[in-house]
RNA sequence: GAGCCGCUAGCUCAGUCGGUAGAGCAACUGCCUUUUAAGCAGACGGUCCCGGGUUCGAUUCCCGGGCGGCUCACCA
């Protein structure tokens, strides 16, 4: 993995500090030995060592612990090892009345409201499914119960067995008669309200919500949906291509050579071998090898990294699905890749209207397919292929855009396209027929030869996706990358680099095939509804929180 | 990488035109047998992100740093 805390970072939010030698708060007890925070980075010693002293969540966690001992002094094990249930909380409601004066039943979850009253007790009991009222009546229940549901609070595991009622307000509750804690959480929980669906302090805050994704997960479990729908996503990827004879594979991460993309790569080092290596940028080279092995369907879906700036729509790690067919061509991935989205969206959404950014994307009509150039021309009415270089220049530079010295002719007809018609799409098209300099690995245009067999497929304006027909030509193949090694010397970071070993399997001969990638993340995005790949990525990269052990010393 | 904004109690946030700070919730002690953002009473809880500067005095002003957000740049 890249190495992104060079250990100098430390952050110090919250990081509550008393002088040292400072009294110990009464009742905090003996257990709070005092200990030092094992320091990551240089410097701070002193600081860290007072700060820890005492503090007020080490008072709150102390109070947690304190009951979970008195459970345990009672015969009851706060951690047990299973709980009998019987119903999800879900399933109780969907037809509640029906089982009132019925049977008692079980649920289990964590208690996200408590409201005690004196002689009786009202909590709400959050599942997988949903959250349920519970009754606690003190003379309904055994001593020890009760005794026990005095040790609970917010955010413990609990389960109940009960009785289905409703309450005087018609709220659907179960009313308890048995009671097992199931985990003491020692940790409270951000405190968050809420009432007919209205939150109250609402735990929002991005960076702790990517920090601590289990407690985005608790405190907002609608935000569970996107990820729920990204699975979809992806069980619909394998099934369509499963369903056409492709051959799911999984191939290196760790590659001594990185190919397949324009990016810079993260680098690592194996031990052993004392060998510098790279996380792959790409999957596409280990797979045309495959091809070359007879594989003649096959794909992979796997993360790839990429050492770049992160943003809504970047991470440096991400989901990549390559899928490579024999003796195909780009127009024919273009009809396979326009079905399996049909196939895909419809799975995961039920539908083939898409809301984006306030507007609709209709995926059930035909996508068009226009040629890059000829989407410029439209554009900006300039003939990019037969115009003089100079003038290519002048118009991106007039744009504003700034243009490398190594910038090639297809560069300058790229950076055109990204500049004046990327952004005036929206609904999805295939923009096709991309200038050779920058498709290094894409077949030579039958038709046209400054352009090369490619497309790419734009959603709202964003890429989702890349493919070619592959080139497969291996003399071509090596003067290409030899291209891009001189285009490398000129200081283009992202040129290829040229991998010997892969040359030398495609000498072998490699079929006619069409390659394309998608952009998996995007797609979930899409399907969810979310405009950030940080919601559809459970644990985006961020940079480093310094991270205090608390309760290290106990016991 | 650049610009703008933010960082105050466990949580969500006020506030201090410079004199070391408040609320609600949580936690704690009590009261309360159908509540639901339960309620009432009490007592707690803070190096106001970090460092430096200015000042008699900085949480507040200035500079630097950290982390986060947004916009832009690069990339898929």
């Amino acid at each position: 993995m890249p190495d992104l805390s060079p250990g100098s970072r430390l952050r110090h939010r919250h990081a509550p500090h008393r002088a040292p030698g400072s009294p110990r708060r009464v009742g905090e007890g003996n257990r709070l030995r005092e200990t030092r925070p094992r320091l990551r980075a240089r410097g701070r010693a002193a600081r860290l060592s007072a700060s820890e002293e005492t503090s007020m969540k080490k008072e709150l966690i102390q109070t947690r612990i304190d009951k979970a001992a008195r459970l345990r002094e009672s015969g009851i094990n706060p951690y047990p090892y299973v709980f009998d249930r019987t119903h999800e909380t879900g399933e109780l409601l969907a037809d509640f009345d029906a089982r009132i004066g019925g049977d008692e039943v079980s649920v289990a979850g964590r208690v996200m409201a408590l409201r005690p009253m004196g002689k009786v007790t009202f909590a709400h009991l959050q599942d997988a499914a949903g959250r349920m009222q519970l009754y606690f009546r003190k003379d309904d229940l055994p001593v020890p119960v009760w005794e026990a549901l005095e040790q609970i609070d917010l955010g413990d595991l609990i389960g109940v067995r009960g009785a289905p009622m409703r309450t005087r307000s018609g709220e659907a509750t179960l009313q308890v008669r048995e009671l097992a804690v199931l985990a003491k959480s020692i940790r409270p929980l951000p405190v968050v309200k809420e009432k007919d669906g209205q939150k109250f302090d609402a735990w929002e805050d991005t960076g702790n919500r990517y920090r601590r994704r289990h407690l985005d997960f608790i405190l907002n479990p609608e935000h569970r949906r996107a990820f729920e729908t990204r699975a979809k996503v992806v069980r619909a990827c394998r099934a369509f291509l499963d369903g056409r004879g492709f051959l799911e594979v999984e191939t290196p991460v760790l590659q001594s050579i990185y190919g397949g993309a324009m990016a810079r790569p993260f680098v690592t080092h194996h031990n052993a071998l004392d060998l510098q290596l790279y996380l792959r940028i790409a999957l596409e080279l280990p797979l045309k090898k495959l091809l070359v092995g007879g594989m003649d369907r096959v794909y992979e879906i796997g993360h790839v990294f990429r050492n770049e700036g992160i943003d809504r729509s970047h991470s440096p790690e991400f989901t990549m699905l390559e899928f490579y067919w024999a003796y195909a061509d780009y127009h024919q991935a273009m009809d396979l890749v326009e079905a399996m989205l049909r196939e895909v969206l419809e799975a995961a959404t039920g539908s083939l209207q898409v809301e984006w950014d306030g507007r609709s994307l209709d995926f059930s009509k035909p996508i068009p397919r226009r040629r890059m150039v000829d989407l410029i021309e439209e554009k900006i009415g300039l003939s990019v292929l037969t115009a003089p270089e100079e003038e290519l220049r002048a118009r991106l530079v007039a744009a504003g855009e700034s243009v490398p010295p190594y910038a090639a002719r297809g560069h300058l007809i790229e950076g055109l396209f990204d500049h004046f018609v990327q952004p005036e799409l929206f609904q999805p098209i295939f923009v096709t027929d991309h200038p050779r300099a920058i498709s290094p690995l894409a077949k030579i245009h039958r038709d046209e030869p400054e352009l090369v067999e490619r497309f790419e497929i734009f959603i709202g304006g964003v890429e989702f996706g890349n493919a070619f027909s592959e080139l497969n030509d291996p003399v071509d193949q090596r003067a290409r990358f030899e291209d891009q090694a001189a285009q490398r010397e000129k200081g283009d970071l992202e040129a290829q680099v040229l991998d010997e070993e892969f040359l030398q399997a495609i000498e072998h001969g490699m079929p006619p095939a069409a390659g394309v990638g998608i952009g998996i993340d995007r797609l979930a995005m899409l399907a969810a509804g979310v405009h950030s790949l940080r919601d559809i990525l459970l644990f985006p990269q961020m940079r480093p929180e310094e991270i205090r052990a608390e309760t290290e010393d106990e016991e």
